[in-house]
DNA sequence: GCCGTTTTCGGCCCGACTGTTTTCAGTCG
């Protein structure tokens, strides 16, 4: 069973116990949930390696899970899921995915209306049974069938990549309302995960009303999913939802901590907040009715006894440990890029001369970057042969001379024939500073020949970067 | 149900928005 049935699982467990008032239950199985969604290794391996004791030692799993876990992977079921699903069977998990549908309105409606799927939920919402419900009216029943026509639309995280210059693109647009002071990209895009569930925002502005009303009116925006004055949602063309927080200055730094989350490393904050006899929430950090930090989130941090953490580490993975310890491991950041060892210049099918590169890179802060243009058999770029070669090595010798602050490396990008052989000569290549090899042809060759191809291709002494 | 460099028992994050509610529960971030 892979880990997100499992999770699923206990995710269901959960909105069960919810639906009985059971106390704490429903946050511990949340909690474990998303643990063992997030854990990086299948836990059938993990506890086919160190059985449950293996499964007993991720963190927010203890006995009583870990046994379900046992059963969920030797058996393909969970006896108390069973058992829940027996008195009520209902598909909790597509019911509770509906915006505003939660374990309690489930509840209401299996009993009272026999709902067991979506499909039941629609067709009682739409016969007009749901507003005389109790807890229900006209309006909840209305939400719920504009909920019921976006199940299609929404749901599934998209790429950052995707989702980053959409949410920049709306950041840029509230940065352009009057009274904004601040805009800033928190929650899951910040962190910069490889996946984006929804978008969330965070302003700054003396007049949150206004600011509001022009976040709701903006083109992309198809829908309003609530609007008060200092949170609001909507949902765009694109299906995104974009989530926005405005706050006092004096609040921005706890408000960004808040928004930029993971959730499990708020409440794992907040309980440190605790236990050192303050209070954390997104308007800063206080003691008693004082606040103590705000503004930054770097004074929140240092308040509570903390290094910095990075959003990407953010997650409740061990980092607030680190943070106490002083031990923290330090990111890879943009600057730490020494080099490119791979362009293309107007040689081949580049834009630009090797100087207009080299100058670019050194602009970049890059100590060095190779010119690896491409190679004879690429014809349609003018590939290079040995000659032409020769003649760019002099120019870029030439360029050294003559340049400062950026060393600028000869290389190729030079094609693999389909024998593995390459389509320079070996006094060429060993010229070179950098050789760089790949297949731009004959893609579709059987496996044995494709990898005999590329293995002949490494083992030429010449080759650096495949 | 989980957890622990102050605890193996007694705590468990905190607040906004909505709708139905007569004072707050449910859902969500
Ligand atoms: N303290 C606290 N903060 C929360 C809670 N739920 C969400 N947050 C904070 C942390 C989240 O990163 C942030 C944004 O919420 P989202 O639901 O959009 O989550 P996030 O962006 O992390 O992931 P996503 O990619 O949208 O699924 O709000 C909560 O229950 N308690
Ligand atoms: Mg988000
Ligand atoms: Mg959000």
């Amino acid at each position: 069973m892979r880990n997100v049935e499992l999770a699923r699982c206990f995710r269901d467990l959960a909105a069960y116990l919810e639906m009985e008032d059971v106390p704490f239950k429903p946050r511990a199985y949340e909690k474990a949930a998303l643990a063992i969604e997030s854990y990086d290794r299948p836990l059938e391996e993990v506890y086919r390696q160190g059985g449950v004791k293996a499964l007993r030692a991720i963190p927010g799993i203890g006995a009583s899970m870990a046994d379900k876990l046992e059963e969920l992977i030797k058996t393909g079921k969970c006896a108390l899921r069973e058992q829940y699903y027996a008195r009520m069977p209902v598909d909790i998990a597509t019911l509770t995915a509906i915006e505003g549908v939660g374990p309690k309105a489930v509840k209401v409606l299996h009993e009272k209306l026999g709902v067991r799927t979506v499909e039941d939920l629609e067709a009682a919402a739409r016969a007009g049974k749901v507003r005389s419900l109790p807890h229900f009216g006209e309006r909840s029943e209305e939400k719920i069938l504009k909920a019921l026509a976006f199940v299609q639309t929404s749901g599934a995280r998209q790429p950052l990549a995707v989702t980053l210059p959409l949410v920049e693109q709306i950041a840029g647009a509230l940065a352009r309302v009057p009274s904004v002071e601040q805009v800033a990209i928190a929650g899951s895009v910040r962190r910069r995960k490889e996946t984006i569930g929804d978008a969330d925002l965070l302003a700054v502005a003396r007049k949150p009303d206004a600011v509001m009303r022009a976040f709701v009116g903006l083109p992309p925006v198809t829908r309003v999913l609530g609007q008060g004055d200092t949170k609001s949602s909507v949902k765009l063309a694109s299906g995104l939802q974009v989530d926005l927080r405005v706050v006092p200055a004096e609040s921005f730094g706890a408000a960004l901590c808040y928004f930029t989350g993971s959730k499990a490393h708020n409440v794992a904050l907040r309980q440190l907040a605790i236990k050192r006899g303050y209070k954390l929430n997104e308007y800063g950090l206080f003691r008693g009715e004082r606040r103590i930090a705000g503004r930054t989130e770097e004074e929140i941090y240092a308040r509570l006894g903390l290094a910095y953490i990075p959003p990407e580490l953010r997650e409740d993975q061990g980092e607030i440990d680190a943070a106490r310890a002083g031990t923290l491991p330090r990111l890879i950041e943009a600057d730490a890029l020494r080099g490119d060892l791979q362009t293309q210049t107007d040689w081949t099918d580049g834009a630009d001369s090797i100087e207009e590169m080299a100058r670019a890179a050194k602009t970049l802060g890059l100590e060095y970057v190779a010119i690896t243009d491409h190679t004879r058999s690429l014809a349609m770029t003018r590939g290079s042969d040995e000659a032409k070669l020769r003649k760019q090595m002099l120019e870029i010798d030439r360029l050294n001379a003559r340049l400062g602050g950026i060393r600028v490396l000869k290389g190729a990008e030079v094609n693999i024939n389909k024998d593995g052989t390459l389509d320079i000569d070996d006094e060429t290549l060993a010229a070179l500073d950098v050789v760089g090899v790949a297949v731009h042809s004959y893609f579709n060759l059987p496996r044995a020949e494709m990898t005999a191809r590329i293995i002949r291709a490494m083992r030429n002494p010449h080759a650096d970067i495949l």
